[in-house]
DNA sequence: ACATTGCGTTTCGATATTCGAAACGATAGG
DNA sequence: CCTATCGTTTCGAATATCGAAACGCAATGT
């Protein structure tokens, strides 16, 4: 695993430390949206986390958990299920225009 | 370059082809969030969209170029620039939501 | 005590993606 | 012509992801 992006902090392809660039470069990493749409609905264990993400790969799975984690997003609640913090469950709200433009997405290239 | 998800159709980390699923697949692609960012502003040439990804490599940047042009996302305008489509225009809106979260998660992370 | 089951997690070789620099062809100006 | 600039492609190297197997551990049944 890399570095984990963290706003403030240069990350990958952005130099300025800016919180949007390490957003899009935390966020823009194959599995990590998935994970937090995943994670919407409450605590899970990660073995369930994983079927629910098409039987991702385990070893992504945990590099993605602990950047989540590292970036705050993402923490382990008393009975070692993942659960998204309360700045991870804004981003989880964060994401819904994204959910919802994904159906105009679809209706504006499969007329209906 | 891989296969390009589209609505509808199956695609990597999930055979349903619900939207948000090609969405999820095409949006977590290094660099996709950040060109439809970067585009945001209007029309622009590949060698200075390059310039405002941080130099990011050519031969990905083509390679998503054509991923959100087949996407229907990004189109060329008149003069050989790029710039978003209407439906990439919106993708545009919804991630703004996304860009206003970073703030608060940099407020989260380093105590202001 | 022993095997079995289910879990969170790590490991590692194979594969896919990304990087980065160089180059190509076209076009416009001096 | 020559040079500069642009859009684009190429290709070997570096990095990320995949996928299956395994490890350690606690709970459960025999």
């Amino acid at each position: 695993m890399s570095l984990v992006p963290k706003p403030g902090k240069p990350v990958r392809g952005s130099t300025t430390g800016r919180p949007v660039m390490a957003a899009l470069d935390l966020l823009g990493r194959r599995w990590a949206l998935r994970l937090i749409w995943e994670l919407r609905d409450g605590s899970i264990g990660a073995r369930d986390l994983r079927q629910r993400c098409d039987g991702m790969s385990s070893s992504v799975l945990y590099d993605r958990l602990k950047e989540l984690g590292e970036a705050g997003l993402v923490e382990k609640d008393d009975e070692g299920g993942y659960r998204l913090s309360e700045i991870g469950s804004a981003l989880g709200a964060a994401i819904l225009p994204l959910i919802r433009w994904s159906s105009d997405w679809d209706a504006s290239q499969n007329r209906h």
